[in-house]
DNA sequence: GTTGACTCCGTACTTAGGTACGGAGTGTAT
DNA sequence: ATACACTCCGTACCTAAGTACGGAGTCAAC
């Protein structure tokens, strides 16, 4: 079913598997982000779970985190007595992380709701606000004039 | 209440008034973010106004939004019956943008929630798995395992 | 009326995350 | 066995978003 390419691939042919350049992978290489895989004479030779791992640190990339990040999180395994008790710790700080960012985010799409609600959808009026003054009235835009409240 | 300083500042006020640095407001400035402003003796002299512009545009930033990005949510402004329509559907596609970055976001908690009660706290089983790995599983996370289903 | 803090300007440097170049070796199809 | 595509490597280059430098002018205090 999920047989994009099978093991053994060349770099060229992960690049195209994994959706990146040649030369990202290069790179990633450098950055310690990916192993250096066995060679064929000379030909780096990569397998199915290279492109599992480039896929997912391009997916943590998407969701806003650095590549520092998505070699922290590559790291966080080996679930055992001794590690443990760090790691749920590591999970926990991430997860906080997040929902911080998730809370700012949905603040930021009540403010461009209103925004769009008022300005854009019923138009004729000449309202003359910006999204600054949003922010700066708390997100409450501008022909909620109540200004003597 | 809000009087941090009052008008007329140099830059040097401004950048400690808006929590950032000289050399940061003389970059936005060749970037134009923000207007050249009034110069006195060769100073230039800044208003309240530009403080909130300021913290308006690292607040976007911070919501993980580029510099552009700021620039063009400062854009949105001046509602009249001709630029109306295309103002909501900017507002629009930023409010799509931002809900399926908070979708993604909560998956990746889930992921991490999950795996920190997998391997993180009740520790003492050897299951060996990383987030790569639950993130190949469709977030399902190593012990949860009903592979046969 | 001089000292010290602040400002001016252009230019250079920095980090992150790649992208491109170019000459040499290799592997494959015809 | 000769193209042609692909790979090797190091180095250089790119954008974003600042940060730092350095010599000159200015302002405010003492």
């Amino acid at each position: 079913m999920s047989s994009i390419q099978s093991d053994q691939m060349t770099i060229g042919t992960l690049a195209k598997n994994a959706g990146v350049g040649v030369e990202t992978i290069r790179f990633y290489q450098r950055k310690g982000l990916l192993h250096e895989p066995a060679r064929q004479a000379g030909f780096r030779k990569y397998s199915d779970a290279d492109v599992k791992r480039i896929r997912f640190i391009k997916r943590v990339q998407e969701l806003g985190f650095s590549l520092k990040d998505a070699q922290e999180l590559l790291g966080i395994q080996l679930c055992n007595e001794e590690t443990s008790p760090r790691l749920a710790e590591a999970c926990e700080d991430k997860i906080v992380e997040i929902e911080r960012k998730i809370t700012d985010l949905k603040q930021m799409i009540g403010m461009l709701r209103k925004f769009s609600q008022t300005c854009g959808n019923h138009g004729p009026r000449q309202t003359q606000c910006s999204l600054l003054d949003c922010f700066e009235n708390n997100w409450e835009c501008c022909d909620t004039s109540r200004e003597g409240e």
